[in-house]
DNA sequence: CATCTCATGTAACTGGTTACATGATTCG
DNA sequence: CGAATCATGTAACCAGTTACATGAGATG
């Protein structure tokens, strides 16, 4: 799949691995991330199988560049990916839930510090995603008029973050409530 | 990780990897879930760490079964881990929000087609959650006592399930909504 | 003087998926 | 009679992480 987020970009414009990794981490990070590691090696493979090609620009005081730039049957492909609807759910994966649920073997107490824990990283989370992320996406689409039309779908997963976040706020003081009361029914 | 989903129900009772598979088909398989293959693979990963043991139980007219039980290193390998917080949130890909990221490339309507398949199926999933799933956990923690005090846990984990998918569809509806908006804007 | 940024990559490993192989019994 | 269930496993592969290796220039 990070195939089609490195297509997505490169099809904007051509630019490096580094810079790549970059783009992502600034727009899709929060529902596709990648290493650096990874990201040079599927631009590797991209290049093979002709989805891409890259040229190196030569530099001086630093390593040279390879730009990447995005084929016709690149296009092509990203194009195709991208028409296919999803006709499933995707599965989850979330080490939080697999903990809790197994949880009363190390008791209340404990878990709670844990859940307490969470609960911050994820209040801080929200408001970067009400904050940051907002202002970022108005000054992109300000400073590069051709990709206004774009900013429509990327506010979306912006927004998305932003209710992921407060849901698991929510459930979390919830969960947190719950155990709490069930602690002070046991003390009595 | 799977492994620890694997020690946390073996831990409740011995059972064979294909017990395992439906195990966490049933609970945690919406938050952690493993095909067979893995599950075999891992077990004989644990075995080996002698984080549990296995025998061999004959059967007649069906293959015989290899029933798995935990070691006391196994539990405290199990407790180790589900007493060490998560210090960081975890990474999500989601692949429908990488596609409406780059979507602009195949227009609005193709777009609100997809978003309005999975509007469905995450309709059908939240009333799973409100259904199917709480009921479950209802007759285990009436037919087997002794797990009662682990309802708690397993309940939290089935609302954040229905959190969850209730404000995908929020946000589903949300956002068809605004790209539908964007559309007759255009129209005019 | 240390750390961050720019910039490339490789190698070993871990986690997980897909496909293959087998075969009796039970249910609709 | 066909599909699902019970029950095991292996092998090849794909995706992703961690660790290693290099090194100049800019920032504080």
């Amino acid at each position: 799949m990070l195939k089609y987020a490195l297509l997505g970009f490169l099809n904007y414009a051509p630019r490096t691995g580094y810079d790549l990794e970059q783009s992502i981490e600034k727009s899709t990070g929060h529902f596709w991330h990648a290493k650096l590691s990874q990201i040079y090696g599927t631009l590797k493979k991209l290049e093979s199988d002709e989805l891409v090609v890259s040229h190196v620009e030569p530099q001086e005081g630093r390593p040279d560049r390879r730009v990447y730039d995005i084929t016709q049957a690149g296009r092509n492909d990203l194009r195709e990916w991208l028409s296919t609807p999803l006709t499933d759910l995707e599965p989850t994966k979330d080490t939080l839930l697999l903990k809790l649920f197994f949880a009363r073997q190390i008791g209340k107490e404990a878990i709670l510090m844990q859940l307490r824990l969470q609960r911050d990283l994820h209040q801080r989370q929200a408001e970067h995603y009400r904050e940051i992320s907002a202002s970022n996406i108005r000054r992109i689409a300000e400073e590069q008029p051709h990709l206004a039309e774009e900013a429509i779908f990327w506010e979306a997963t912006r927004r998305f973050g932003e209710l992921y976040e407060a849901m698991y706020v929510q459930w979390l003081d919830e969960t947190i409530g719950n155990i709490e009361t069930v602690i002070s029914e046991d003390d009595r």
